[in-house]
DNA sequence: AAGTGCATCTAGACACTGTCTAGTTTAATG
DNA sequence: CATTAAACTAGACAGTGTCTAGATGCACTT
């Protein structure tokens, strides 16, 4: 789609001017095309237009990069979630919990390999500052969320942490399938749009015990 | 755990008499240990005290040692299953499911590795034989399972697509966010077996509606 | 305006990887 | 026993990440 022409160096310059975020770009549409192992250090200098040993001094390892580029993917699900909601504007914790379950889906089948990066612990350092944080936030939402909803009364108390397991669980279990081509297969008649629509939904309906709203 | 000393070939020998089975136990250990990126053709060939060009006769490509031992772990996973039902000999179709769930996550939480390779499609090619079967003949089984289920009574017959969908999305997902430790962070006080317990138990009481047995 | 500090980037080296190829050993087969 | 085919070796090659020493030029201070 977008071309990577853009991202190397303007020729006769010796700094580039924007090579974080142009080795960041390269790699996005390197995981994209190919998956997340086809990155290289080398091959996104090379569309850079820079030398191999330049993406040290912006990401220290190649480590570093592929943590920034999770990070990158953290960060685009949450704005992807807040858009979700802006759209569906639910007003009770049931309907905000399946806006943002059907987008947590939704941006893993639309960005398979960097939702990919985004739970690979292999690919940088767990130890890094900054690797726990995303994941922190999306629990804390989460969970929130189905506070929310006992708030509201749809659920008992002591159901928070169940709850919140099983909901996480399965939309990150049915993105995860799906990307993994093993339900795809099995689903071709079905678009990949309403199949999420459908376990969400069904999933809240069964957890909330909300009338089905055709 | 196990040593490896016992995979390299006798000294003095050509033929290493067993080399197959010992490059996919040093395959396990290297991706138990230290992740499936972790494994290089050249690092087993000397685990198993043989030359770096031997697997290709055996496993022509690295993605063909990958793909078996892949398909090694789905059928080490069926079993697992298989021996759960034993344990638990369930009687109905929801205690049928519940049972198969639970082993499902036990599987994927005592062998993080090889879970992990059994979903991944980088690492051998998904155009290949054999490929297809493993996942297929798990979707079967699953939704024969929830087939069961519906024939018992337990829920519509049109849910059949939707749960099958959903049961397979939690249990998957589970595993996946526990050895991704995401999930895992927050739940250091809870036993990876409880909440493998109680989601798979919750969820089946949500989709099939049976009373809760405390 | 001149000079200097320092982040940016280059280029070569090193050890490692997967795969190919030609050749060596040995088990199995006739 | 002779021959065929499978198992394995050893070297080469292109590719990788990371480490160095050095070149470049932007952004300051004075």
């Amino acid at each position: 789609m977008t071309g990577t022409e853009d991202l190397a160096k303007p020729k006769g310059r010796y700094h580039h001017g924007d090579l974080r975020n142009a080795l960041l770009r390269a790699t996005e549409t390197l995981v994209a095309d190919k998956g997340a192992d086809a990155v290289s250090l080398r091959e996104v200098s090379r569309v850079a237009g820079v030398s191999h040993g330049a993406p040290a001094h912006h990401f220290n390892n190649k480590t570093g990069l592929m943590l920034a580029f999770a990070q990158e993917g953290w960060s685009r699900m949450i704005a992807a979630i807040g858009e979700g909601i802006g759209t569906d504007s639910p007003d009770n914790g049931p309907e905000l919990l399946e806006t943002v379950g059907k987008a947590y889906v939704a941006f893993a089948m639309a960005n398979p390999g960097q939702f990919d990066v985004m739970f690979r612990r292999d690919l940088y350092d767990t130890q890094d500052d900054g690797y726990v944080g995303a994941g922190e936030n999306a629990w804390v939402f989460l969970s929130e969320t189905i506070q929310r909803c006992i708030d509201e009364g749809f659920a008992d108390p002591e159901d928070a942490e169940t709850y919140t397991v099983i909901a996480w669980s399965m939309v990150h279990g049915l993105a995860a399938l799906w990307n993994s081509g093993r339900v795809k297969s099995r689903f071709d008649r079905l678009d990949a749009a309403r199949l999420n629509a459908a376990a969400n939904a069904r999933l809240v309906d069964l957890m909330f015990g909300r009338n089905s709203k055709h």
